[in-house]
DNA sequence: TTTTTTTTGTTGCATTTGCAACATTTTACA
DNA sequence: TGTAAAATGTTGCAAATGCAACAAAAAAAA
């Protein structure tokens, strides 16, 4: 995933910051971060730590939009954030800069030799959302929990470039992810083990086809 | 939805177009468009006519990512685009505007006046897909077919602002855009009816509630 | 370390859903 | 306009899934 300042050097990054009039803030763990922030017009880049985007349905319902790491960026470039249904919680402490939209094409920085670099990097990420939307959809699409976990699986060993691999979050997070039932998916992994399908060993899995 | 063009005079998008070496293409209706381009960095626009951006699964089964109407763009933008899995078919007859992605960082166009207002174009159109894949996957996290068509007709109302809208598509193409089965998707919006939560007439949707 | 919280695996059961097959209506097009 | 193709509504049935409730294991916190 691409870095909003990446291929920029490290003393242009504070330039950039300066001019784009960039302001930190730390925060703890668990904590709600949107809750004292503008939601209309803002880029925010994780510095350390990474934050969750959930969606809070009418009726209780939780879906985890997205996950944010450390280097990558959320904002309201993505227009829903500024919709007062989403949350966006810290998985640990965390530290954030906040830039205000506007202030991405202000007269100053369009003149740094950098902007271009800058530009583009926001692009790329903004193009790397939409592609990671595409595969969710692709796995959200499917008729059949066995069909969204194979998918799933399938995925995750080309990602990996092997046909063993281990799941980056918890069997919880996956089945909401893919949006199951997490006590369905688990029996669909039983009945894919048994029927040869994979092995597993916690979140080790391996494809056996 | 933004135009890539937009806020650009007819004049400086003349201008726009030659300094990005755009080519023009004109398509008959359901006509697989991607099959003699080289997908790797382009944009394409929609001058006139529509087009259907399609996943084909290894099984057969089509997934219709995005329906891109006249004026609006896709591309190597959203990279999944550059997989030979994705088809894309006009839905009439089509003129389409190629741009090699590399030109839009071109040394004449960057010293453009109207170069900044083209770049925020840009960023506006990706931020809006990004928008609009989050509401599908709002729609597919939904467990039952009743609240993927509830969510979608509270949808359509918002957007329309009245509780009374058509529906854009054909029953057939929300199915599949919900990725449900066609006829059980039909019963479940008669059941809806028997309810009382919602009337009928034809595509023509009224909520009662 | 000990305690508490979260995750995981299972299973019975009721409900929902996909699938298949069909008649009917609507739309596209030659 | 007439014909072919696509969309729609329905229904029976089998299979898949959500839900609820547990016990056990693992992870996090005190």
């Amino acid at each position: 995933m691409t870095n909003l300042f990446e291929n920029i050097n490290d003393k242009n990054i504070e330039k950039l910051k300066r001019i784009l009039k960039a302001n930190t803030i730390n925060y703890k763990k668990n904590v709600n971060v949107l809750s004292n922030v503008n939601r209309e017009d803002f880029i925010a880049i994780i510095d350390t730590g990474s934050v969750q985007l959930i969606f809070n349905d009418y009726d209780g319902n939780k879906t985890i939009l997205e996950e944010i790491e450390e280097g990558e960026m959320f904002g309201s470039l993505n227009s829903s954030i500024s919709s007062e249904e989403i949350t966006c919680i810290t998985k640990e402490d965390t530290k954030i800069t906040y830039i205000e939209y506007g202030e991405i094409t202000n007269d100053e920085i369009i003149r740094t030799d950098f902007y271009i670099i800058f530009i583009k990097n926001i692009i790329k990420i903004l193009s790397e959302q939409v592609t990671t939307k595409n595969k969710r959809i692709e796995l959200l699409t499917k008729r059949s929990t066995r069909d969204k976990l194979l998918e799933y699986f399938k995925m995750q060993s080309q990602e990996k470039g092997n046909k063993s691999f281990t799941i980056p979050m918890t069997f919880t997070e996956l089945a909401n992810y893919l949006s199951v039932d997490r006590s369905a998916m688990s029996r669909e992994i039983s009945y894919l083990r048994e029927d040869g399908f994979i092995k597993t060993n916690g979140k080790r899995i391996t494809i056996l086809y």
